[in-house]
DNA sequence: GCAATTTATATCGCACGCAATCAAATCGCA
DNA sequence: TGCGATTTGATTGCGTGCGATATAAATTGC
């Protein structure tokens, strides 16, 4: 007889779900990201867009897609409106005219010094010590991947 | 000389961000509940305040907001749809005419037995252990926490 | 060499999510 | 009792986020 951890006609309480607790953290998140990014004119999607051209310039909207699990239907206009700020531009590839290259402009990577000071903002107000943080991270993004792959499989 | 963890001058790789692997796990949670949700016409916000109001009856949308983390301009427009669609309903107090009270009804109390099945589903799909899964939320929580207290303090 | 298919991005409609603002009801204190 | 301060939700505007669809370019297949 196989075990059921999760007795089928028992629904959890809120608090017992993991995916309310990630849920609730991505928001919390975004929220002590707010007050840093605002002076840099950025959303936090679009910071998280901006990390990825300062890691690999010269990226198509695909590949950030890829990176950040994200829609066409979402970057779309989300880089739009990073080119409109003139942190970056977007420019049909020649050699496959289906491709938009999107690439840093000086502001653009100018704003990154301004950044910098960012991630030790966050890891103070985590209140972990890194330790704990990158065990949490590997682990979380351990999950993220089991539960990309229950889609596909 | 105090250490920084974080170099101030270097921005890490997008791997490297604990906010983005919460951010994309976020995101793969809603994508694994879709499939899920879909026959019992009900989005992932929206199961999740169904969730709360399983949990306990006829809240206010503040409680509802305080639980969920969620401001009145989020809930408002979700609960009139859930309303709409018949599984629960809106009323104000008529001791206190400010607050609105949330109650279920009888189509909102019977879909928790069609949903009861749910929890075992993401299980399945998060590829981890009960132990692994409590252990990641627990800690996932108090980082929300740190986070939250982080912005008042 | 050309029609069919695939690939890459854009567009549209809908549902969050929040800051700012507003209106109504209640509270609290003089 | 009266009236300003507070509390509670609702509204508005903007920015994600995605599914469905459209469009154009590149590739495949015959």
């Amino acid at each position: 007889m196989a075990e059921t951890p999760v007795p089928p006609d028992v629904m959890p309480s809120l608090d017992d779900f993991l995916c309310f607790a990630i849920y609730a953290t991505s928001h919390a998140f975004t929220r002590v990201y707010k007050p840093l990014l605002d002076p840099l004119g950025l959303t936090y999607p679009q910071y998280l867009v901006m990390v990825a051209l300062w890691e690999r310039d010269d990226q198509t909207v695909g590949s950030i897609g890829d990176k950040l699990s994200l829609e066409s239907s979402t970057l779309t206009p989300l880089l739009k409106r990073l080119e409109t700020a003139n942190y970056l531009r977007r420019s049909r590839d020649p050699d496959d005219e289906r491709q938009v290259r999107v690439q840093l402009s000086d502001a653009g990577r100018a704003l990154r010094e301004r950044a910098n000071a960012i991630p030790n903002c966050i890891l103070a107000a985590s209140g972990m010590s890194l330790g704990q943080l990158q065990r949490l991270q590997s682990e979380t993004m351990a999950l993220c991947r089991a539960l990309q792959a229950s889609r596909t499989g």
